[in-house]
DNA sequence: GCATTATTCACCCCTAGAGGTGAATATGTT
DNA sequence: AACATATTCACCTCTAGGGGTGAATAATGC
């Protein structure tokens, strides 16, 4: 799932939407209304945030409320944080990673 | 640079990319050997992660040795780090990102 | 000089994604 | 019932990306 995880945060606009969940779930409409782009496309961005997981949707009535969810950024976090671990490791300075990466 | 980043990692092949670069720099050819496709889409793959300023390129004679760079990465580290850190703050349980997030 | 190797350049094809508009659906309000 | 609000569906356009091939460029080896 690293693929869709790191397409999804990878457009500016999602990371605007998730940032704003970070601050308590809300509508559709709401997270459309910062954008100058059509609530359409922000309906979307919400859709490929939940391919990824990334967030999760409660329908209540006729309203959808979006909220964080932000279990797979851990798998990318992981990912990089190995990858720099072992680059590390080879230039033999380790405890530049252990220490403050 | 983030989207850049983002989308650099969110390939598959130029993970796998990385993923060989940590254990030291190689051959453009080399870097191409273990997948099954052609040299010349590794190497557009490889100028897509120099244009993230993941791996740098080394030009000795013909070859093109390419080393991984993971600066990056701790930008996109960090993103996803805070915002999580946000989220869990908001619900109360910050321990759960700053022990083992 | 000539052939071989390493890499990129210049194209082509096809799909996915980001944007839009207008209609459909569903719920809430009066 | 009639209207308004919230969201999605269905379509269109355009660009970027991933894949390919064949030629060009550059360096090595003979």
């Amino acid at each position: 799932m690293l693929d869709v995880t790191l397409q999804a945060l990878a457009d500016p606009t999602r990371r605007a939407i998730v940032a704003r969940l970070a601050a308590g779930e809300s509508r559709v409409t709401e997270l459309a209304a910062p954008f100058a782009i059509s609530l359409n496309s922000v309906s979307k961005h919400v859709r490929m945030l939940e391919r990824a997981k990334l967030v999760s949707r409660r329908v209540a009535g006729r309203e959808h409320f979006i909220s964080l969810t932000p279990g797979p950024m851990d798998e990318a976090i992981g990912w990089m944080t190995q990858q720099k671990a072992l680059w590390a490791w080879r230039l033999g300075r380790l405890e530049e990673v252990l220490d403050h990466g």
